[in-house]
DNA sequence: TATGAATGAGAGTTCATTCAT
DNA sequence: AATGAATGAACTCTCATTCAT
């Protein structure tokens, strides 16, 4: 929670033995996190349970204990990191391309792509899920999102892209706000019935909807 | 969670004790079910309490259980209410129109109209996660899905639909399972941070992508 | 609980509609305790759902509490209408023989076939550990116990044996006592491993047991 | 119940983090188990709280479910152990005699005094309904009360007493068997109503029945 | 730092009992 | 008298969290 809001500082002081406590440290902070995804994932927020997470990072529950402070500071830490991680990527993708075209067809990928990371998607369904239900909680969270999205990685991305992709009528934050929505649902219907909508389909129909939500209108 | 399956038939038998008894206990069910509705709507099914739901009907938590086996009883219950109730609306909807263009437009409407439902589709979302997470129910509740779909009122709706909406690259399930995503992705998103994604602007854009669904491909 | 302790009184007073009704009623008391007596036996006291004993009786809850105040009431009838009933039966036995050895040989005989009897077996032992567990109400159960033997029925039975099963070191009530208890104890053992002791073994060394408590010692 | 089955293997494997925490663990899990015997011997299974048997043992409920999963687990850790503690008492006891003559009247002993442990044969009781009332788990019970009788304890047992005591047209196992029966239930008698039959009754009644039982018969 | 035994609040569920009919 | 819906206390069991090691 607090690293979420202190986003710069890490969790604890400097140690006095900085190299091979804090390395084992991190580590296991590094496979708890890891585990965390997973098993939020696929359990929920709710229903995930400490031991679990612990469990599937090879450790015991202490190990978590000495590394978060509850489950809701995991979980959030664990927004935060992805929230990161991914933003990260899609700049890196960007900065790869050359004209403001291509730029657009990688942005367009990134999405298409998305469909097939089910556990990242179904990550933000429960970020989301679980902000809408702690509304303590959700001023912060939103204002975390914005500041990532707002921050020089996302400046960036904008300005990367043609200008036609930025002066619709919606405006920029509304549609890919609008893009993050129609991905999410599309990964959990797909997840749901995959006869009725396969992957491959899923993707298709995103690379659609992003042409018409960044196209001119008439 | 049988009444899930054989639909058709009332909770009991026909009582030998009738009217009073009978008018009490049906009134008590329904409102055990509305309340159901905005407790799990709320704060989804895992956190959803009992106790919560039986007080919200006005109830003690006996109550609930003379009238449901379990949670997830309530809960599929509560599914199986919702998608009848829901799908009859629809097809009253579309046949109360003339034309078959009429009855896009209205069926664009439909979706368009359930971003303001924001009880409705929450609920959708748990049902669906909770199919996911349930995997002994799933190809249950997927199964209760496909009848409902596939029943007659289904059918009926398909048949009073342009034709051009039906000849596409796409089929047409792969189409709704489409729009359903992207409605609940949107509500949820939209519910998530309102600032940036308000209502009416979600039901625009879900029109635009009904239109862009709908209409003919190159 | 009344009834044990007034074993005289009928649980209601006269009604104004004798005749239907009260034959109604007497007949679902009556029913309530044969089911309870099965179930009882079954399951034990704490375990026996007054459900399962008025669904057994045919009826539903309500002629349980139309009948009974509690549980324990029921229980506490049940324990006295079956003291009564076999009491009754020895006595018969008793009477039916010519001289006082075949009148030993009839209460041997007595004691014998209740090996067979699992259920009344299965009761005394319930409404031991009950005494037992109740203490409040024990003294009044032993008490009931002991009117019910000191009655005429039993003083009588005792009048009609020979000279030498009243003569022993023991007391005639330490050796009847002493008879219940193996009783008891072999059906219980015959029940649980019926492999290891069967009904006919068992009531072969109850008949041992019988004579060796019986017979002149030097 | 794993234990029950596999009596020979320690609760866990050898741990990690050894004396302390072991220790600690060893000893709240007898704590639990002494606690144990205390309760369902006073309240029986179903009437036994776990709160209650914790509480005896100077823990909390939590502390029970780490040592056993259920109520159900903990009663059979508890009849394995008592089982085990007995058994070898008597073996000890009969050692220690030097001639069959010397260990058939210690055997006597062995019953006649066991008329004065009335938790433990109480417990027994408990048992037996229990395996009567549970019948998924009856055949692992008997199956388990058998396979320490025959244990090398129980073979040694039988081979040091006379050959007179063996050679009955009663099997051994009878005899044994009714014994056990004849034990239960004339403690059962006596606790019920120690005025009518007193500790030491019961136990001169009882070692009258073993004699009957072990002589010769005509 | 990490372990895992222990805590204890809190959840779902059962069931004796009450009460409107 | 009998029904059965409803109550609510009490129970078993789970699990986030604490704490001795």
């Amino acid at each position: 929670m607090k690293r979420l809001l202190n986003a710069a500082s890490s969790r604890r002081e400097p140690r006095r033995h900085p190299n091979k406590h804090q390395q084992r440290s991190e580590a296991t902070r590094a496979k708890l996190l890891q585990a965390a995804q997973r098993i939020f994932a696929r359990d929920g927020f709710e229903a995930a349970r400490i031991e679990d997470i612990a469990a599937e990072a090879g450790h015991s529950r202490g190990a978590f204990y000495a590394n978060f402070h509850t489950k809701q500071d995991l979980f959030l830490a664990l927004l935060e990191q992805q929230v990161k991680e991914h933003s990260g990527k899609l700049l890196s993708a960007l900065e790869a391309c050359e004209t403001p075209e291509q730029r657009l067809e990688a942005l367009r990928e990134y999405y298409a792509k998305r469909i097939g990371d089910r556990r990242w998607v179904m990550l933000t369904l429960e970020f989301k899920l679980f902000a809408l239900r702690h509304s303590r909680l959700r001023p912060k969270l939103v204002e975390a999102h914005r500041r990532i999205r707002g921050s020089k990685n996302i400046e960036a991305i904008r300005s990367l892209l043609p200008a036609r992709a930025q002066c619709e009528l919606e405006t920029d934050g509304e549609r890919r706000a609008a893009l993050e929505g129609v991905l999410n649902g599309l990964v959990l219907e797909q997840a749901y019935d995959p006869k009725r909508l396969s992957e491959d389909q899923a993707a298709a129909i995103l690379r659609r909807i992003f042409d018409a939500l960044t196209e001119y209108r008439d």
